[in-house]
DNA sequence: CTATTTCCTAGTAAGTTGGTATGAAATATA
DNA sequence: TATATTTCATACCAACTTACTAGGAAATAG
């Protein structure tokens, strides 16, 4: 099965959100989980990941947040998928430890390669920059008007966070 | 993450199996989870949703077993997927009830469509035939070649079943 | 009648997902 | 230097999913 976890979901959507700026000015978490109506706490766990792959550069202190550290044009929804799950496919007869002993003569094993194949294709080809373009709106903008005003409530769904 | 399950792994292989046959006389599970060591119990509760999808006819009593019920050139990947996994692709903002309230605003959907429409083009297009033709012996003499001769053991890795 | 085989319903241990909690470390500003 | 603010680091937890296993009922060929 494939799953877009949370952690992509919203990991690429705060992405988007750094691209915004002027990519000078570090962007807090708070604000952007403010606007994007996300679980501030979960945003930074999040973020720590994206931090250890190098794609953000985060600086502390007031005036603090983070900064993109990759060029949103070669910035693929690949190596989001990387830094934020770990491996993007995975099926029992690929990896080292558990390799299945039929190896070439397993008539499924290229198929599941195929299908590797197909999807990192796809993934690489998407760059951040990319997906921004095919929005005038900044993102930010476009979810604050679909929740009216900035409140006090936030976290999705029914949970209260920051 | 995009994973494989052994569901679809065993049941996937299992059909071939199947498809080897004269595709009239019935094939006991029995006979497939030794050849193939894998774990009868795993393969009877696998068989039970291919049944469940008319993919495969099952009659019981001796000299019974299955037979599959589609013609293995219309048999698509994405109908086994479906069958033994429910869903292919998921992701929140897609299904009904946490129907994510950006809609066509969010600057993200669009991409997680396309996503989905990538990997069903892919699964959509390979049938049981087209895998089946790609390998000129029978799956279940692959497999008996890697083991040897078929011995009590079964099961995979450590653990003995049937 | 009996052995054999599928069918059906449950249960369960290990791993993954989607978060939370607590506090330490750095830093701009006063 | 003190303080508020922000990221960084570690660890924890509940709910869900995966990969099986268990036990027996129902059908059927001989």
């Amino acid at each position: 099965m494939f799953n877009v976890s949370t952690r992509v979901q919203y990991g690429f959507l705060a992405l988007l959100a750094l691209a915004d700026g002027d990519g000078k000015t570090p962007v807090r978490l708070g604000s952007i989980a403010r606007d994007l109506h996300l679980s501030f706490k979960y945003l930074e766990n999040i973020f720590q990941s994206l931090v250890k792959a190098r794609i953000v550069r985060g600086t502390r202190g007031p005036e603090g947040g983070y900064v993109l550290e990759r060029d949103p044009r070669s910035l693929s929804l690949y190596d989001i998928f990387r830094a934020l799950e770990g491996p993007v496919f995975t099926v029992e007869c690929f990896d080292e430890e558990s390799a299945c002993r039929h190896l070439a003569l397993c008539p499924v094993r290229d198929l599941w390669g195929e299908l590797r194949g197909s999807l990192e294709k796809f993934l690489k080809r998407r760059t951040l920059a990319d997906i921004k373009s095919k929005y005038k709106k900044p993102v930010v903008l476009a979810h604050m008007e679909m929740f009216g005003v900035a409140g006090e409530e936030t976290g999705k769904k029914e949970s209260a966070s920051i």
